[in-house]
DNA sequence: TATTGTTATACTCTATAACTATA
DNA sequence: TATAGTTATAGAGTATAACAATA
């Protein structure tokens, strides 16, 4: 280990890091960084870059719900509707995601996985769950549920 | 109240939600939606469409690091060096940020915040602190050490 | 050789408004 | 009139790679 004979740099500050003020105490700065840093892990354990979290959360809600309306797809994911026909589109292509029409009201769309598209969120969700796993243990058992908890309180909130 | 007498639609599920199956318990769907839902609410606050969240955070911390350089900052926001360079231009033609020259390496530049910098920061850390203080009240004061303590533990573990 | 920052480029995500087809 | 979804369009945000200047 050659480094462990290094000099340290002197330095006025123990470590070589940026003061963050205000910022060291705001819920939103660091939700940001969470999910920021969350999101990074996930993609970079899928690898797809075509399967980020948001493809991931889109397919999950239609193999939990199928038949789901593109309209109530986009309120569960909190986005509007023309985004979410553009993920749909590509989905679709792919041959993931089936667009079939709802006979009941013909202006909407019945969403459903195809068997490929199964076959492709059961691997993701395999990555999810490992994904998940990582952030358990950084959080503790007690932890994630207090997590999960107050997250819920602030999603629910904020309407 | 005409609606009160609207006749309920049979339903077999009490509400008409949707199933989150799997992604009820993953943390990252919850940081996802929870980062959302609080950025939506400070942009809202603001009103500028110019000065959301990731603006007002670069701005806090040229303030609180005056002289920091790009890099430094592009760590401290885990943003890409390229994606700075974009929206500190931004800030600099409008006035609020000063790249100057750092004389002790001419390769990089030292950042500070304009007189008028200070003020818009001021406006915003006020937009910030209230909105802040909603997030507080929807967790408690306990909910918020135990929110900032177990984001931090991603935040940290997840590099 | 390595680092700081810029540029060129491209891709994703997002939303608004106007549109269609149905209801 | 109202709703489901599409399309056209635009704007942020992000990153990669190649580059110039400096170390």
């Amino acid at each position: 280990m050659p480094k462990a004979t290094r000099p340290r740099k002197d330095r006025v500050t123990p470590v070589p890091v940026v003061r963050l003020g205000p910022l060291e105490d705001f819920i939103g700065f660091h939700l940001r960084l969470a999910q920021e840093a969350s999101f990074r892990a996930f993609a970079q354990r899928v690898g797809d870059r075509r399967l980020r979290p948001s493809r991931f959360a889109i397919m999950a809600l239609i193999a939990e719900n199928p038949g789901i309306t593109q309209t109530a797809l986009s309120r569960a994911s909190a986005r509007d509707k023309s985004t979410l026909t553009t993920a749909l589109d590509d989905l679709v292509v792919r041959g993931l995601v089936l667009r079939g029409r709802a006979p009941e009201d013909r202006r909407s769309y019945a969403l459903m996985l195809t068997a490929r598209g199964r076959q492709v969120l059961a691997r993701l969700m395999t990555h999810a769950a490992a994904h998940d796993r990582q952030l358990d243990e950084l959080v503790g058992p007690a932890g994630k549920l207090a997590l999960l908890r107050l997250l819920r309180r602030i999603i629910g909130g904020l309407d």
